[in-house]
DNA sequence: CCTCTAAATGGTAGCGCTACCATGATGATC
DNA sequence: GATCATCATGGTAGCGCTACCATTTAGAGG
């Protein structure tokens, strides 16, 4: 039979040559040279290459022998061709908010580089437009939707996803819900970590810029520091809490406000590092010193964090993480799917890092005359 | 024969019916189907959907509407696995300057997406990283690389893929070299029209902060500076040039050694946004109005501009646009060496546009507050 | 009418891989 | 020692599409 043939002889390398007339256009090796060079079927290559059981160990290194000896690298095209699957995920989002996107874009790129997964990136001007794109994006086969805020907050685009019958990943949302799949930090516990450690610094009057009221994630920031003030047994002070909408120009007004408040705030807590940013630009042009002066802080530790001087000290979300992780989801959700199965969206949780820069400090002895500092509680 | 049959018959649905035991998981139309609707051979079919020749209008009609009837797509796996491609291309980069990142991957996944080219996109700390990383690369199949600055400026990281036989593409480099390609703008005229837009606003001293000498473009965009000068007769200050490196923290450096100079500029153009949001900064601590004081003008159009308030007139590259043309560059010039042919590597000059947003004014009057948009001048 | 060319279409054989089943070895169990 | 499970491996048949060639048809020219 023909296992002896090839056990027997010694010019494996000829032995597998191909044939002429081959359509092949490149020479890259294939799962054949490969079993050619270790001696056994393509199958056994196949095998070791995708890491199933089943194969004695002197086979298996016969076989990553010759897979480096030949630098193989599988194909695949034909491996999404004969495993039946190939899959197409969309990233869908409306906020072209560059530095949140170039993370978010890689991760998912990442994943699907490594899992074989082909990404469409789509973009809309507007939240409704999300829906009628999703629909078509269904029809052409795409069955995995990846969405950042704000599109995730809005409960009609996931309906949109779930009439189509598609998977649907919410990314950095801020709650969760039944009907989708999400990835997301703990906002509130992070709203409050920041919140505490400026009042570890010594800070009592802690101003705070709330986000786009349309986000949920803006809320659970503004809990957090709300609860965290409230462990500190540190007055909540209605003034010293305004709103913003994420942008620039909402934090420059809101920085302003809040530092027209008498007695100054000595910190001031934004809900997103482009109200941060504004803030230090305000505080700046009343001469106020930062970190010295007053206390700025930011979250999501976006490009504009680390750009602006001084950097602000910020929370980082692991946005390359959740999107690998939503496009991973995804595949997974997907195969169970495909073989029946059919259960409860799943939702995971994130750590997060409190990123400390140059703009926070304890508040200047100088300029107001402070009581005992009073250490708060660390809650767990 | 079987044509006689086919054409006969009127149960073309179920004659195309799946053979039982077939593997198929998804349930999604393939060029059989459409064959079997359209009541011709699959090979009629992929015509069509290649845009081939030599198809009979009505023959090509009929296909038309059985895809449509059917929604049919291709499947692309199926696809290069057959036509035996499989591009494979990289993007690398050692700058995460992440607003120009995002257009940068956003462009390069367009082209991609349409000519089913597989995207990896691999980041490299430092520019000598690059080296053994392109090797890495080219080892596991890819024959492409998508080089934006600072990488495509320098020489050994353009060799290394010479090295391995690979075609790189260098986006947004300031000089042509005739070893790669390269999709760029004229950073000369560039810096020209943005030099002669604040003169015509009736300024004379105008000061200008270079960005980082390791960059080509630096270079050039500084000559179309003094070109401008020259040209409308003004005389060429050595103090109103500073050096910057592209860096926020630079910026603010130039822009204060430029503000301390007597008499001081009306006017600043930096050779980026983040040296022209720092300078931005820098004069509103010093209580100067943007624009009524000092106008200030960036480069490159990265979210910065629009983020920071007032929103900087500026540069745009069609980053974009010339990332996707860098893809198909690549898959053009594949083909051609697939077929023999090699030709010099091409290059080409993309139009960029100069954006009027609210930084600039007239020295000394009440602000405009327009966006108005100037076509850059388009070579080629 | 009959060749001859070109246009229009069909048939076939893979592309490189994996799902599925068949087969041969190897022990373990009674 | 026969029976049966289990492991290790091979063989085969596609996945959906396109390259290549064979075939048919329509028109041109003699």
């Amino acid at each position: 039979m023909a296992m002896a043939d090839v056990m027997t002889d010694k010019d494996s390398d000829t032995k597998h040559a191909r044939k002429r007339g081959s359509r092949r256009k490149s020479s890259a090796p294939t799962i054949g040279d490969v079993a050619g060079e270790a001696r056994c079927s393509p199958m056994t290559v196949s095998r070791v290459v995708n890491g199933e059981g089943n194969v004695r160990d002197e086979t298996r290194q016969n076989v990553l022998n010759a897979i480096a000896k030949l630098n193989y690298s599988p194909n695949r095209a034909a491996r999404s061709l004969a495993g039946g699957k190939q899959l197409r995920i969309a990233l869908v989002f409306d906020n072209p908010s560059a530095s949140y996107l170039s993370e978010f874009l890689m991760g998912a790129l990442e994943e699907a580089s490594r899992k074989d997964i082909h990404i469409v990136v789509e973009s809309c001007e507007k939240t409704a437009d999300a829906i009628p794109l999703i629909k078509r994006l269904s029809e052409t086969g795409i069955s995995g939707f990846v969405l950042p805020p704000p599109l995730c907050d809005d409960q009609r685009v996931l309906d949109a996803v779930t009439e189509v019958d598609g998977i649907a990943i919410a990314v950095g949302q801020g709650k969760a819900s039944g009907s989708h799949g999400a990835v997301m930090i703990d906002d509130f516990q992070a709203g409050y970590d920041m919140t505490k450690h400026i009042i570890d610094l010594g800070h009592k009057r802690i101003g705070f810029i709330i986000g786009n009221p349309e986000q949920v994630a803006s809320g659970r920031r503004l809990e957090g520091y709300r609860a965290a003030l409230e462990d500190a047994g540190l007055e909540l002070i209605d003034d010293l809490v305004v709103q913003g909408r994420f942008t620039y120009r909402s934090g420059m007004a809101g920085a302003e406000k809040l530092l027209g408040v008498s007695p100054r705030p000595t910190a001031i807590f934004a809900s997103n590092d482009d109200m941060a940013a504004a803030t230090v630009a305000v505080a700046h042009r009343l001469h106020l010193d930062v970190p010295n002066d007053i206390t700025v802080c930011g979250f999501d530790d976006t490009a504009m964090a680390s750009t602006i001087w001084p950097e602000l000290t910020t929370i980082r979300q692991p946005i390359r993480e959740m999107t690998a992780w939503a496009v991973a989801a995804i595949a997974r959700i997907t195969r169970e799917r495909n073989s029946g199965e059919r259960r409860e969206p799943e939702q995971t949780i994130m750590p997060y890092k409190l990123i400390r820069r140059e703009s926070d400090a304890a508040p200047s002895l100088a300029g107001n005359r402070r009581e005992d500092i009073v250490e708060g509680r660390s809650v767990k």
